[in-house]
Formats: C-alpha cells, sequence, structure tokens
DNA sequence: ATGATAAAAGACAAAAATATCTTTTATTGT
DNA sequence: ACAATAAAAGATATTTTTGTCTTTTATCAT
C-alpha cells in the first residue's frame, strides 16, 4: 500500500514530465512521455485520457500533436490530477476507513490523523504542476526508476 | 485510495477492540468482533490468523477461546500491524512510486512528502495498541459505522 | 482531397485485493 | 473419553486495479 494508486503515480509522474516538456516549448507522444517515467505505454495512455475527459491536461491528434499544458494549466495545483484520479479520499477519507470522518463521531485516530491528511492535502495544494519544471530541466530530480 | 488497505483499516479497528475487551478482562471471538467494527467475518478471521502467526495479536482456541492482548502486546505500537499487513512501504516508499526514495536522486515531490510520511510514521510509532482503551470504554470513539 | 500521424474510445486480459466456504486442529468443561 | 467450542488452515469466488490490443476520430502537411 502506498498514499496514492499506482495509476495516480504515474499520473503525477506524467504530469510533471509534460509540464517541463510544455515549458520548453514542446507538446509531448505517449511514447515519448512512458519512456520518460518508466510506465506502460497503453496503460499511461488510458491515465492521460482521463486527465483529457477532466480539462487537466490539454491534448491535440495528429502530427505535431501531443499532450501539453497552457499557461494556466501549469499553476494548477497537483491536487487536482489526484482528485481527477483517486477521488477526494485522501482530502476527507477516515484513516480507519470509516465511511466517512466525523468530529462529533470521531475514530481513535482521528485526531492524529487529521494532521496527516492536513499536511497532505496542503502538499498537493501549495504544489502547482509546473512547480519543478526548472529543476527537472536542470536535471534536479527524477521521474523514472 | 486511502493511506491503508482495506485489509488494514480492518486490521487496526480490530486490534482497538480487541485491546478494549483484553483491558476489561475478557478474549474476543471473530463474530464479536466483526460485529462491533462492522467487518466481513471470515474475511476479518484471515487477517487476525495473520496478525496471530506474525505475534501481534494472540488467540487460544476452544470454548472460552478468542483473541486477546497481554499487557506487553498492549504497549506495542500500532505500526506492528501495518507493517505485519501493509508491509512498510508508508514507512519508506517513494510518493510518485519510484522504486527507492532517494534523497541523492530524488523525485520532485521528495522534500514535502518525507514530512507526511515522517508524521504517518510518528503517529504510528507513537500510538500503543492499548492507547484507546478508556476513552473506548467511555465511549468516546468509534470503530464501526 | 489524400495520406500520415497521434490521441480517443472500446473491448478484452491478467494480477492483486477483497471476501467466502469447508475442513482440520486445539482447548475446555463435563 | 467425549461433546462442544473456537481458531487455523486450505480451497475457492468475486471485485477492483492494473495492463493490453484494436478500431475510430481528429489534425496536419502535402
Ligand atoms: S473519524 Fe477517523 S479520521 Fe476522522
Ligand atoms: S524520492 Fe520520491 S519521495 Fe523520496
Amino acid at each position: 500500500m502506498a498514499i496514492f494508486s499506482k495509476t495516480c503515480e504515474y499520473a503525477m509522474r506524467a504530469v510533471f514530465y509534460v509540464a517541463q516538456r510544455s515549458h520548453e516549448g514542446y507538446k509531448v507522444g505517449i511514447k515519448e512521455i512512458a519512456g520518460h517515467i518508466n510506465s506502460p505505454e497503453p496503460f499511461l495512455a488510458k491515465i492521460l485520457q482521463q486527465l483529457s475527459r477532466d480539462g487537466v491536461i490539454l491534448s491535440t491528434k495528429g502530427p505535431n500533436g501531443g499532450f501539453y499544458f497552457d499557461a494556466a494549466s501549469l499553476n494548477r495545483p497537483l491536487a487536482d490530477v489526484v482528485t481527477a484520479i483517486d477521488g477526494d479520499d485522501i482530502f476527507t477519507g477516515c484513516g480507519l476507513g470509516l465511511t466517512y470522518c466525523s468530529e462529533s463521531n470521531p475514530c481513535p485516530l482521528h485526531e492524529e490523523f487529521k494532521k496527516v491528511r492536513n499536511q497532505i492535502t496542503h502538499m498537493l495544494h501549495t504544489t502547482t504542476i509546473g512547480k519543478f519544471n526548472l529543476g527537472l530541466i536542470k536535471g534536479k530530480f527524477t521521474l523514472n526508476k
């Protein structure tokens, strides 16, 4: 078990890679993305399709087509990607799996778990899709391996 | 997606319930546990079997048998339960799903994700299995619904 | 207009997580 | 010893997640 589903992990890695390439002025095809984030190509295609339907990522078909972000999209929070793929369980769900998290009828972990959830929420809302573009170009971060 | 697997959520809820009953001096059967934490009975049986094999929970067969904790076990951290069920991915894994988390070759989320992971680790290590016994007896917490 | 390109959509397949059922083994009280 | 109880173990079933393959649709360059 990890914090995010495998699908969501691929989605975030792909989004960071496409953001970097958009910053450099390129659109990117599935093949290139899959290669650079080390993901199964057809599976990633499905994931990006979903992000595209949800309006998180932009795409055009045909020659010189591919996935990309415009300036506005680059400023959207990573939380949008997570919500599109994993829903909002991670932002609102109970740590012990109760059907809903409640202040008035809390599970034992509630107080401590709330802090964890808040930190995750903070991380995902303060991290924009384009935040790491320069770092990625400089090679400071990795997205594969 | 949640932080813990469904299996692990049931495990933690069950452990808290059994701890409370142990504190009150009782052993508990699967049926009673499943009823109080709202989990599928045969599935929970499998989960507790695994915890028993791993030495996290104690059990005896036969009449008046059931699951229970001794004083020493009540002081073990909840982390032991999580590790037994979900492994240590949550404590050490990369937030973007890279095969391992590394300081020298980090993913973009590494710095922020480390904080989240550390808080989860802290929560699970400072929370003992018996920590909520009095609160549970007083009805301050819920484990079902 | 036409052919080439690349994503979208749909159908399908494999693997893992979740859940159930049946049989066996250990313990207890009589 | 024996019957009753309750967990352990093993086999099986279902659902969800992960992954693949094929066909269709949109866009571009000529
Ligand atoms: S009730 Fe469980 S985390 Fe809030
Ligand atoms: S490398 Fe991704 S969290 Fe450390």
